[in-house]
DNA sequence: ACCTTGTTTTTGATTACTCAAAATACAAGT
DNA sequence: ACTTGTATTTTGAGTAATCAAAAACAAGGT
C-alpha cells in the first residue's frame, strides 16, 4: 500500500501533468510538497523504483500507468470528501481542502463508494474541480471560459475557480462569486481590462485581470 | 501532535485500564497492538519521556492526565465514526471497527463535531460501547447485567456486545442479538448453564455461558 | 539455594522520510 | 569559451517506528 507520503507526491505530478502537460520539474513538487529538493530527489527515485513514476534525471517525472490510477484515486477521494464535507456536514466550502488532504489518505474505497453513493454521484467538487468516477475517467468538460475573456451580455454562472488559497477563496466568499452563481459581464474597460458584472441580486462588482482570470464560467 | 501510532498505544492503554484498572502490563500493548516486546518499551520510554504516560520498570504503564485526556479524545473520535458510517452510510455494524481504526486518526476535532451534530450527540456506538462527551466524560451508565446473571421472564434489551472479534459479531448478527433487541430469559439449564431466551419474533435460542457472559441486557 | 518459565529490556539493524549543506550540471548571457 | 545563476543531485545525518535475538529479571516451585 501507498503511504500517505507517496500519494501526495502522485497527487502532485497529476495536478500539474493536468495544468501543464509535459515532464514535471522537481522544483514542481519541491513547491507542492512544501519540502526540500534533495528530499523530492530521493522519494522520487523510491518511487520510479516502484514503478510509479519515471525520472528523467536532472529533468522531472511522469507518472507511469500504476502511478497515475493511483494519483486519480487520490483526487477522487480528496474532492468527494470535500464534497461531503460541505453537502452533508454543512462545512465551509473555503475550509475544506485542508480537512481533505488528510482524509484522502484514510477513507477507504468501500467508505469512499458509500459517500458517492450518499451524494447522488457528484461530478464536480465544491471549488468546480472535475470529481474522477470509479474507474478513474473524467467527465467531458462542457464548454468554458475564463471570465475574462467570454462575450457581454450574456447570461453566465461561475464553474470552477481555479485559484485555491485561502485568500482568493476568501474574496471569492465574499463578492459571491462561488461556483453555482449567476453572472453577466456588463462592460469591459478598454485600458485597464477591468471589468464590469452583474450578480444575482442586481449587485454589481468590478473585477481586474489577474482575478477574472481565475474564475470559469459556462452558460447559465 | 501525537502521530498515528501514539494515539493507538494510548486508546489501548485506555481500554486496558477501563477493562482491569490498575497498571498496564506491557505485555497487553503487545497483545493489543499486534507488535513485538521490545517495540513496546521503547515506545512506552518515548511516550513517557514526553508525558504521556508513566512507566514503571518491569511493571507496565498508567495514563497520565494529559495522556488519558487524549486517549479519550481517540476513543470518542472511534465510536462517534463507527456510529457515522452505521448511521449515515449504512454499513454493516460488524464491518465498521477497521474503518474507525483509521480514520480516528484522520478526522479533525471540527469535523468531528459536525458528525456529532449530524447524529443528534449519540452517547453510544453500534456495539453499545459508550461515546465521551467532547470534555471527555462519560455518561453515568444505567444500570446493566451480562445475560447470564440477569432474572428469568422479565423483558429485556441487549445493550452492549463486549467481545467484538470478528466471529462473535457474526454470531450475534446471525442470531440476531444486536444491541437494541428484545430478548426474554426462558430459563437456564441447572447443570451446564444453558440458557433458553426468547427473541422479538418468537424465535428462541440457546445459550452457553461463555456466550451469554459477554452479551450487556439492560430493562426493556 | 537453585532451577524453570514467562515477561521485560537491551542491543544492533532496517526502512521511510526528512533536512542542511556541498557538489554538480545545464542553460543562457556576455 | 567563460562566467553566472538556477535547478538538481549527492552526501551525511537525524527521527520515528519497527524486528530479531540475546540478556536480564521476577516469581514460584523443588
Ligand atoms: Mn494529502
Ligand atoms: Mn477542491
Ligand atoms: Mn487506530
Ligand atoms: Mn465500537
Amino acid at each position: 500500500m501507498a503511504s500517505s507520503t507517496v500519494e501526495n507526491y502522485l497527487k502532485a505530478t497529476l495536478l500539474h501533468e493536468q495544468k501543464a502537460d509535459g515532464i514535471v520539474p522537481m522544483g514542481a513538487l519541491v513547491e507542492a510538497l512544501g519540502v526540500v529538493p534533495g528530499t523530492v530527489t530521493s522519494m522520487v527515485k523510491a518511487m520510479a523504483a516502484q514503478g510509479l513514476l519515471e525520472h528523467e534525471a536532472r529533468q522531472g517525472v511522469r507518472l507511469t500507468p500504476i502511478g497515475r490510477a493511483l494519483a486519480v484515486g487520490v483526487l477522487r477521494k480528496h474532492r468527494l470528501v470535500e464534497t461531503f464535507l460541505v453537502r452533508t456536514l454543512k462545512m465551509d466550502w473555503s475550509e475544506v481542502h485542508d480537512e481533505a488532504e488528510a482524509l484522502e489518505h484514510a477513507v477507504s474505497d468501500r467508505v469512499l463508494e458509500r459517500i458517492s453513493e450518499l451524494l447522488g454521484h457528484p461530478t464536480t467538487d465544491p471549488h468546480g474541480d472535475p470529481i474522477p468516477d470509479a474507474e478513474g475517467n473524467f467527465a467531458a468538460t462542457k464548454t468554458q471560459d475564463s471570465l475574462d475573456l467570454c462575450a457581454l451580455d450574456q447570461p453566465l454562472r461561475v464553474t470552477r475557480i481555479l485559484d485555491q488559497t485561502q485568500e482568493f477563496l476568501a474574496y471569492v466568499q465574499e463578492t459571491g462569486l462561488k461556483p453555482g452563481a449567476k453572472i453577466r459581464v456588463l462592460r469591459r474597460e478598454p485600458a485597464s481590462g477591468v471589468l464590469h458584472c452583474e450578480l444575482a441580486g442586481g449587485t454589481e462588482v468590478a473585477l481586474g485581470l489577474h482575478i477574472a482570470g481565475k474564475i470559469i464560467v459556462g452558460a447559465a
